[in-house]
Order: structure tokens, then sequence, then C-alpha cells
DNA sequence: ACCTGTTCTGAAAGCGCATTCACCCTAGAG
DNA sequence: CTCTAGGGTGAATGCGCTTTCAGAACAGGT
């Protein structure tokens, strides 16, 4: 009772294999009698192609990859209520860039693999996509250096988002740092802020630091002292984390900052509510901003002056970029990076 | 200067290509040494195993597919901008599955194969990722039965939302009905609310159907007067068709409805807004509820009352059971009905 | 009827790996 | 020192399909 193969349809309707076979991968090629024939039988037997022969024998999969980071554990039981900051704001982020890839695939004829990875090493996850796929996007720091280095030289990856660790590799990202600096720009120019303080996340994170490096640009731009490091460091990057550092910040005392940055909007959201809850009015008495522009970002009262992060856009360019390289395998390493649009809104003034 | 193979791998390394096999699928019943020169050789000449080859050999993929519809137009641009109701609503939903998928895949060792489909037949997306999959899910309605009918004979199907196409398919669903059902005995019961308004959607969507079914049990529960057809329909459960059936049913005059359920939370959120830019009150003058409970629906103001979809949930019991039934093909077909839960907030009084 | 030019179809050779079977080597027992 | 057990390894086969390369079938022109 195993699945039948082109052997069985080519005996029940009395063709060889190849014409099955051309049947499927070159219709007209084949007579309008014989292929009727054998897509009936084909339809009787139940017969579905084996991808995987056909791949071994044209050596092409049709498949595209991408490799994503597991902020949760999967081991641990989903609970259907506790969705958490931390959760919400991952699911966004990699959603947004497998949808973004799915679609540009799609146009391409190609499928998508996906898979999250924490750890590498030929039993991985990770080593099972790479083998099955003819392409590969990777988000930065999911799959070790090591493992990117053999994988690259086997098909084309393309490394989506932080630091290109491989320079052979294809590249996309986001400007993060013109975005922040364009960002604290306003505030400074437009709304005559001169105290801004900015809350960052993790030094290995390099989005929240690439936007860090925008904001000291601002400074020095405006010829405002220029700060050697976040006023705040959060460890993950939550609202509830926000808030805390929102709360921190007032706790300074006279010297409150006149705005605050944060470098992520999931912490700015954070930081409105804990403000509210303090009974600090946003913008009179401080504004406060984010980055990403995701969607509770408009949401939110008062709503939130935030950068727009075109994540959709950078995984339709990793197919792209994996489609050329596929096209011209020769083609020097390309690195993109997809500007952002500053979205004011209440938050800061603008309202 | 194609991708190495084992037979580079085996000769490097000085053994046949038996051992360099057994290396990756077996390590143990390799001696230390051997393991060590064979992988040294595999870094140094970039190899990965193909999964086509290891398929074919093996007759099994390691990857689960999932087949869901596609909302949007893959060849209109997406305009960064323009993120749509239906978009996102779609995104929302179709996301959380593959999001539930995904985790539970990786747990069982699949990776996750995906592409979203409006076409069958033998050319499809459909039927490329059935034949490179153990096993496969489907979001109702977006794969031709005929095609349905043909993969389930050569491997596990699982079906998602929506009624049961063929019967010999595993199946889940959301309690639809129950959950309604429940909504409205809250209004009538507990709220003593007696004038309702159920405004649904295409009459091709089972979801809807089956919400307005629980909505006409509540009805005959109470007592009331049980309804043939939903008080309105829209075709797209937008927000902007949800505000324009708000200003309809209001329009309708002195016997504006005491409560409207919507059959998603998008059209409530939409007629929430209605509702406030014509200075109708809500809960006090009327109350609303939607279903599926988007992140959107704790945020909106006031919060709106719904009932909870366990997406994601959905997405890992297809895992579960294609993982089950590969593991005995005999068990006979299951259907399951996942449980939804009420979300009582303001918006019908509960605040 | 004969030859030429097209279609259409079949035979056969892989694609890269897993796996069985037989063999060899080493270690320990006799 | 010989014999036996096993662990370790290699040769060979097949997984289901694509793809030449020829040959068969058929159309058209003399």
């Amino acid at each position: 009772m195993s699945a039948p193969t082109v052997y069985d349809v080519a005996e029940r309707s009395g063709v060889s294999i190849a014409t099955v076979s051309r049947v499927y991968r070159n219709p007209a090629s084949v007579r309008d009698r014989t292929r009727e024939r054998v897509l009936e039988a084909a339809r009787e037997l139940g017969y579905v192609p084996s991808g995987n022969a056909r791949g071994l024998a044209s050596r092409t999969t049709g498949v595209l990859g991408l490799c994503f980071p597991d902020y949760a554990d999967p081991d641990a039981e989903a609970d259907a209520e506790a969705d958490s900051d931390a959760d919400d704001a991952a699911m966004l982020y990699s959603d947004q860039i497998i949808r973004g890839m799915e679609r540009a695939a799609r146009r391409h004829g190609y499928a998508l693999l996906i898979a999250a990875s924490l750890e590498g090493g030929p039993e991985s996850l990770v080593a099972k996509v790479a083998g099955r796929v003819d392409g590969f996007a990777v988000l930065a720091q999911t799959v070790p250096t090591r493992d990117l280095e053999v994988i690259s030289r086997r098909l084309p990856v393309v490394m989506l988002a932080g630091p290109r660790e491989i320079d052979h590799l294809d590249h996309v990202v986001v400007a993060n740092a013109a975005g922040e600096r364009e960002l604290a720009r306003h505030l400074i120019e437009d709304h005559g802020l001169r105290d801004l303080a900015f809350v960052g996340g993790d030094p290995e994170s390099p989005d929240a630091e690439a936007r860090f490096r925008g904001f000291r640009q601002a400074c020095q731009d405006a010829g405002l002292p220029v700060p050697d490091a976040p006023d705040l460091r959060t460890a993950m990057m939550t609202q509830a984390e926000g808030a805390r550092a929102a709360e921190t910040l007032l706790d300074r005392g006279p010297e409150r900052p006149a705005a605050m940055l944060f470098a992520n909007d999931q912490m700015a959201v954070g930081a409105l509510r804990a403000l509210e809850r303090r009974g600090v009015r946003v913008p009179e008495d401080v504004a406060v901003t984010g980055f990403d522009g995701i969607p509770l970002s408009r949401i939110v009262r008062p709503s939130l002056t935030t950068v727009r992060q075109p994540i959709r856009h950078l995984g339709e360019q990793a197919v792209e970029l994996l489609v050329q390289r596929l096209a011209d395998g020769n083609r020097p390493p390309v690195s993109l990076e997809l500007p952002v649009s500053l979205a004011r809104r209440a938050s800061c003034g603008c309202g």
C-alpha cells in the first residue's frame, strides 16, 4: 500500500515512465489522447509525484528556506491566554518576514520552508532545511556563522537584519541609524526639545545599537552633548521593561528628560502606560517615541510617533536577491539598506 | 563547481560513502577517529547532505506542509503604507496558524513548508508541497476537494476550520457555534438585553454561518424570536464594512437594536468607530461584540467583548494529529472541536 | 509508393543518499 | 596459538524521477 509511482501510472496507462514524467513536466510535448490516459490513471491511483525524486533528478527543489530565531521555549506549553509582550513582538516581526517571503516566493513559483532555530550542527533543523532548498534566508544571529560558512558554499544565502557576518553573502537591513537620527532630529529641531533620553536594549542587539548610533549622530548634528551609551538599557525590550524604564527616568528627579526615545515600540507603549499611571502627560510633559511601526503603535493613545520598518518588504527583498543569485551565481554580493519612514503622531506632539 | 556529495567527502577522507552516510545518520556507529576525519573533510568541502537524496532513499522528508488561502493579490505591489483591514485580519489568522504549526512541528523534529494557494491542478504549488512533505494541513477552502482526494490517498491530511470536506480526513475546528451562543446568552441573561442584531458575512463562510447558528440557538434558548438569517451581511467582513453595517442598523430608526453582534472582531471594531462618530455610546446605548479575540480587540476603546479563538492551538493540534497518524495510519479519522472562551470586556458593559 | 521532416514515445543512465550483506579486523576466550 | 564474537567498514542495490538519445509513428510532398 505504498504510494503509487510513475511506474504504476505508466503500467496502468500503457505508456513508459518517460511519458508519465513528461505529462507532468511538459504536458504540451505529449499527445492529447495519451496525456488524458495518463492523468486518468494517475487520478485513479492517487498519484502525487515525489518531490524528492524530482528534486534529485533535476537538482532543484523549487523551495526557498527561512531560518528565524525562536524567542519562546517550544517545550513550554503555550498557555492560550498568556500572549506575553515578548511573544507578541516576536510574532509580529518574524511573521511579517514570513509573510513577505511567502508572497514573493510564490510570485516566483517557490514554496517556503521555515524553521526556527537556536542551535546548529549537522543534526539540526537548520541542516535539514539547508539540504532541501534552492536558497536560504537567515535572520541575523539565528544560525552559527560556522554553519553558514558551509551552507553558503552550497547554495545562495541571504542575511536579514543585523550585521553581515560573512562578506560574500547578500545582505538586507533596514536603515536603523538613519531612521533614529531623523526621528531625533525631528524632536530637536521641529519640537525644540533638547534633553533627550535614549532607552536601548541588549548591547548584543545590532538593531538597538544601530538605532542608538543614529541617536548619537542626531545629537552631534544638533550640537548637543553626545552620549557614550544609552541612558538606560533593558534586557528583553518588552512593554513591562519599557514601563519600568520610564519610571526610572521619572524618578531621576528634576532633570526629567523632555523626550524618551525607545529602541522599539513595545517599550514605548509600556512607557506610555506607565506615564499615564503616574499622571505624566504625553506629549505635554514628555515626548515619547518608539521604533518599528507595529500596528499597536497606531492604536495606542496617544498614538505613538515611531519609525516604520518595512519588515514585510525585507522578506520580499530577501527572495528577490535569492532569485537573482540563482539566476546568476556570479553576481557580486549585494548589501541593501531598506529605507524607513518617520511616522509623526501624537506622542511627540504632532498629533 | 556543483555541490559536493557523499562521494567527494568519502574520497577526501579515504572512506566509503556508506561511512560518510553513517556519520550523519548514526554517528555512534562510526569509530571516533573515522568520524572526525569525515566531518573535517565535509567542512572543508562545504558539504551539506541533499535532502532530496536522503528523502528518496529513506522515503520520508521530515517536513510537514500547510496550505492557506491567499487573500491578497501577490502581483499587486504591496504598498508599504497601506496595510488594509482585510490584510491585517488575514495576516493574523494564517500567521497564527503558521506559528502554532511551526512550534509544534519543531517539537517533533519537523520543519514546515508553507504555501498560499488559489488554484489546484498538477502544476500548482499545492502539488509541489504535497510531494515534498510527510503530512499536510489544509485550511478549509484553499485546496480543491478533487485534489485533496488524490493527495490524501498518498499522505496524511488534516483539515483546519470549515466543514470537513472528505470524511476520512482528520479535522480540527473551533467551537464557533458554542462560542457565539454563549456570548449571546451572556448579553441576554446577564445584561438583560433582548433586541439583538447579528451581522454576518458571506454565506459561503462556514465560520460566520456557524456563529450565526450559535446566535440562533441562544435566541431559542431564551425564548426570543429566532431569525432565519443575519440582520445584515457584509462581503469582506472588514472594519469599513462593519462601520457601514453599524450605521445601517442605526438608521433603521426607533427600533435600534440593544446589541450588535458581529461575526468577527474586525467588523466590530469598525462599528465601534462608526458609533463613536455618530455619538452613540457603547455600551450605554448599544452593546457591541465581536468574534476571534484578535489583539486589536483588547486595545480598542471601549475594549471589545468577544470570543477568543485558539488559533495557534489549531495549528498545534493539526501537527499533533499528523504526527499521530504518521505513527499509526490506521487510526480512525478524528474530528476535534477546540473550545473557545468568552472575553467579557467593556463593550458589552462588563468593563 | 518513396522519401523527408515532424511529432511522439521508449530505453537507459544517472541524481545523492540509506541500507543490507558480507567481510575484515581486533579483542578476548579457550 | 587458535577460535569466536563483535564492532567497523565497504560493495552493491534501489529509492522515483528527469533527461538525453534514438527509434517509431505519422504527416506531407513528389
